[in-house]
RNA sequence: GCGCUCAUAGCUCAACGGAUAGAGCACUUGACUACGGAUCAAGAGGUUGCAGGUUCGAAUCCUGCUGAGCGCACCA
């Protein structure tokens, strides 16, 4: 019996009882059944009845009382206790607990996914870092994030678009180019320009490819390096990207919107909605009407357009491609775009709080010998996704930066980085598939298989500790559609880390699954080989959703 | 000044409004005649920043305060 199918039976109690004239409530639509901390407290539990109790106007236990007696006629259900205020615990008998390691291996791949947010249509933006330089430490953790988001959303059953804004068309572009153009012609560069080790290189590697650039006139010679130095930069970005196993459908230039003339539609259909106006000489769009703390400018007095128009049409383009709900993930430093973003919605006639979310995450602190490393790119001790992924590889920066929720701060110290990789959780978790896949290995090296279906016998995983696990496989479908939901991957990951691997690696210690010695194979064996396979399942199927590698042997 | 976000063990972080707030690291102590010990078991470590409120029940929701980060352009 599965955590759904439970829940199930629990609403058809209330049903019945309501039926029955027991209870005068309006049945729930959805019962939680939960995994109780407490062993004591049963396989399951679930506060139905203290929630049902107000609305009935009886006490609580009572409500409880009425629900266990119906509740222990179910198949399948071996003991219902009353607790506390009014918890129903629930205790499954062993065999239907067990049957759900079939459950798992026939679902293999797809055990996991489910349809909680079946057919939406999802736009996730994130990274969508300037142009102007590498990936740093910040766009790291959204690269995590949004590439293991966008995986739970389609495990949810949602249509995903991911998407990187490339700011290509601004004064930082023009900035770059210039930066590029003093390097390669040995000058300083600009005041405000940028520094580093890859403008020099980026600048060599322009000059190399475009000889004779340096002998054209100044204004020509800044056309190429911005040219030059995007496609370049661009490329790297990419290449960064793809090395971090983090996949973009669309790369969406902000200069197309320009050249396109879909600012100008934009703005057009905005004013048709009764949200634009003219002040000062300048095009503006009344976001205030929907909670913004100042109107902004679309176009300014001079006639230049300005950032956030290009923001609004980028919206509208993303809305015109079929996303129901764009969700932009943006670091802590763009607070201020939250409502602008929303009031372009609620402008365009959308619903702000339905067709567009923005989620703000928090920064990455990285310490050095005790101390706060402060990163500039003008001092050039900028931490890149190039470098972490050299200091511990995909994976463990992967799963360093995606087991944490968006809203804390993460401070990862560069001397653990660099130094005792074996530190990371992701290790705890790859190590369990890794010993399950040893004990495939082994099993067939004995000539042992787990048998076929009809001959597993799910009742014989009694012990404490497959009891545990069973119940923790159980629950990953709920983590997986929580985690969407929530758009928080990082729930994924700590329930890999503290509910399946920590469990799997206890029945490992605690019950043996092949024979030793002379020992025959028996029932147990084989339902041992059932269990181990479908934790197997589960590990694979959530690491792939954090889009990190379940080896086989490490 | 206004707005947004955050505050949990020494450190790094968890906790769908639920029962005794949990892990890892570090510290103390056990378990290898092994299905690979990158594991397991035990111990110690907390007034969940402070004060109120809502609730049968609050780390979680509301209000105020304190502290920290970020943002408040006809910049991008």
């Amino acid at each position: 019996m599965t955590p759904a199918e439970l829940s199930q039976a629990v609403q058809a109690a209330v049903s019945a009882a309501v039926e029955a004239g027991e209870l005068a409530v309006a049945v729930p639509e959805h019962v939680t059944v939960e995994r109780p901390k407490n062993r004591d407290h049963g396989d399951y539990a679930t506060n139905v009845a203290l929630q049902l109790a107000k609305p009935a106007g009886r006490p609580p236990r009572a409500v409880a009382e009425l629900l266990a007696a119906r509740l222990r006629e179910f198949t399948g259900i071996a003991k219902v206790d009353i607790a506390g205020p009014g918890f129903l615990n629930i205790t499954l008998d062993a065999a239907s607990a067990g049957e759900l390691a079939r459950t798992v291996v026939d679902a293999g791949e797809a055990y996991g996914r489910n349809e909680a947010l079946k057919g939406l249509k999802i736009n996730l933006e994130f990274v969508s870092a300037n142009p102007t330089g590498p990936i740093h430490i910040g766009g790291v953790r959204w690269a995590a994030v949004g590439d293991s988001l966008a995986r739970i959303l389609r495990a949810t059953g949602a249509e995903v678009t991911t998407e990187y804004y490339l700011n290509d068309a601004g004064v930082q572009i023009s900035k770059f180019a210039a930066s590029l153009q003093a390097a390669a012609n040995g000058r300083p560069v600009p005041a405000d320009g940028y520094v580093g080790e890859y403008i020099v290189d980026i600048a060599k590697a322009i000059t190399d490819a475009v000889p004779g650039v340096l002998d054209l006139p100044a204004d020509e010679q800044l056309q190429v390096f911005r040219e030059q130095g995007l496609k370049l930069m661009v490329a790297e970005i990419k290449r960064s990207m793809d090395e971090f196993g983090t996949h973009f459908d669309v790369w969406f230039s902000e200069k197309s919107l320009h050249d396109s003339g879909a600012i100008e539609k934009a703005i057009d259909r905005l004013r048709e909605q009764g949200h634009v106006f003219e002040q000062d000489g300048a095009i503006w769009l009344r976001t205030t009407d929907f909670g913004d703390d100042k109107d902004r400018v679309l176009v300014k007095a001079d006639g230049d357009i300005t950032y956030f128009a290009a923001d609004s049409a980028y919206y509208l383009s993303k809305r015109d491609r079929g996303s129901e709900v764009s969700v932009y993930m943006l670091g802590a430093d763009h607070h201020g775009y939250v409502n602008r973003l929303k009031a372009i919605a609620a402008c365009a006639g959308d619903d702000m709080n339905r067709n567009i979310e923005v989620k703000i995450g928090q920064f990455v602190k990285m310490l050095r010998d005790g101390e706060e490393v402060r990163m500039s790119k003008r001092a050039g001790n900028i931490i890149t996704i190039d470098d972490v992924v050299d200091w511990i590889g995909v994976d463990a920066a992967r799963y360093t930066l995606a087991r944490s929720s968006t809203d804390s701060t993460i401070t990862l110290d560069v001397n653990v980085l660099t130094s005792q990789t074996s530190e990371n959780p992701v290790f705890y978790i790859q190590y369990a598939h890794t010993r399950m896949c040893g004990v495939q290995r082994k099993a067939e090296s004995m000539g042992i298989t787990k048998g076929s279906a009809e001959d597993f016998k799910p009742e014989l995983l009694a012990t404490e500790w497959e009891s545990e696990l069973l119940g923790a496989l159980a629950d990953f479908p709920r983590v997986v559609a929580k985690a969407g939901e929530l758009r928080e991957p990082h729930h994924v990951a700590r329930y890999l880390e503290d509910d399946v691997a920590r469990k799997y690696h206890r029945f490992y210690d605690n019950c043996q699954i092949l024979p030793k010695g002379d020992e025959e194979v028996t029932d147990l064996t084989r339902a041992r080989l059932w269990l181990a396979d479908a934790t197997r399942t589960v590990v694979a199927n959530g690491l792939a959703l954090l889009g990190v590698s379940a080896p086989e042997r490490m």
